[in-house]
DNA sequence: AGCACTGATGTCAGGGACTGTCATCGCGTA
DNA sequence: TACGCGATGACAGTCCCTGACATCAGTGCT
């Protein structure tokens, strides 16, 4: 038994986050994450690249969101709304605040995983680029929108899982977006 | 002999480019680098936290250069002056053109690599807004004009650095800059 | 039912990154 | 000269990660 159970990445990513939460990331190995799961050591780095790899397993999700949401906005949408459709779209699928609260929290006490999560959104930020040069947005433009969508969403997605935060994640990014328009268009 | 030689990390950061250029850095091991140098695997780790590390050593050097010439500015500067002085006196004190295009060689084909570079501008635009709030800028214009700053290095260092590019860094750190103001300020 | 085929998992061996511990060495100083 | 201090060497050990091969569950075909 143990073999076929259903939905492996899954499995990890929570007893990852278990443990991770329970004893501290450094001081549990692949090989404890894998048997609560009831997997193999083996089998872990065949589902995730690395020990860090298993707190990221949603990015995929968000950057094809987010891309798709920016390919299929109205054609006449200027670049920086058209982002904002971007992130509407990805407030729409994102999961719980608290497993988000959690992750974060281990996240953020380890450079290795902060590094990790930079070159994720380093990645997202390539690929609205890259979205927004099919719509036919050249590039400065394309780059700067891309840039500033990914640093609303980091403020937004900061300010949701802040503690005693209670706004949802959509009104959030929306706020952000908001001020970053005032800041950019103040007399400064 | 072989003990007591001096400048000890620089000739271990000079041994690891160049078995890095050698036989790439995946195929280079800690003990080779230390080798080369003269020493044992353990006094590298003594000097440097771990592999990637010895790419980075000159961050520490620019991170403080950065924040000097932005506490030295005159009180008068705006911000974004304030941050082209910064600007300015870390071309000053840029090494040689052939050993970063050495390093980016490898750095750029390296996720791992990538990951440490981005959290090393990561700290130092948290060095730059740092040293922007003891100036007396709030917060929202400081992080924002730390980021600009840093987002002009990246730009103006990826062009200099450029095969066939033979202007200096202070020039082109200086259009960059330029260059950003006309898309900030630009009928967008 | 019996059979081959495919894909996911288990098992095993091994290299390399990194750490803790203790001994040793070179140098300055009393 | 004796002593102390900081840097290095030597050694053992853990963990991350990989390659190679065997094994098992499910699928389609006969």
């Amino acid at each position: 038994m143990g073999r076929w159970e259903p939905n492996t990445r899954e499995r990890l990513a929570r007893a990852a986050l278990e443990l991770f939460g329970e004893r501290g990331y450094e001081q549990t190995t692949v090989a404890e994450i894998a048997r609560r799961a009831g997997l193999t050591e083996r089998t872990y780095f065949r589902h995730y690249a690395d020990k860090r790899e298993v707190l990221f397993g949603g990015s995929d999700v968000l950057r094809k969101v987010f891309a798709t949401a920016v390919a299929e906005a109205p054609a006449s949408d200027a670049p920086i709304d058209v982002v904002a459709a971007g992130l509407e779209a990805v407030a729409a699928v994102f999961p719980g605040r608290e497993t988000a609260r959690q992750r974060q929290s281990v996240v953020g006490s380890h450079p290795e995983l902060q590094e990790r999560e930079l070159i994720k959104l380093a990645t997202l930020s390539a690929a609205v680029t890259e979205a927004l040069h099919a719509r036919g947005v050249a590039d400065p433009t394309a780059a700067l929108a891309a840039e500033a969508g990914i640093a609303v969403f980091k403020i937004g997605y900061e300010r949701w899982i802040a503690p005693a935060e209670h706004r949802e994640l959509a009104d959030l990014l929306h706020a952000s977006l908001t001020e970053l328009k005032a800041v950019t268009a103040g007399s400064r």
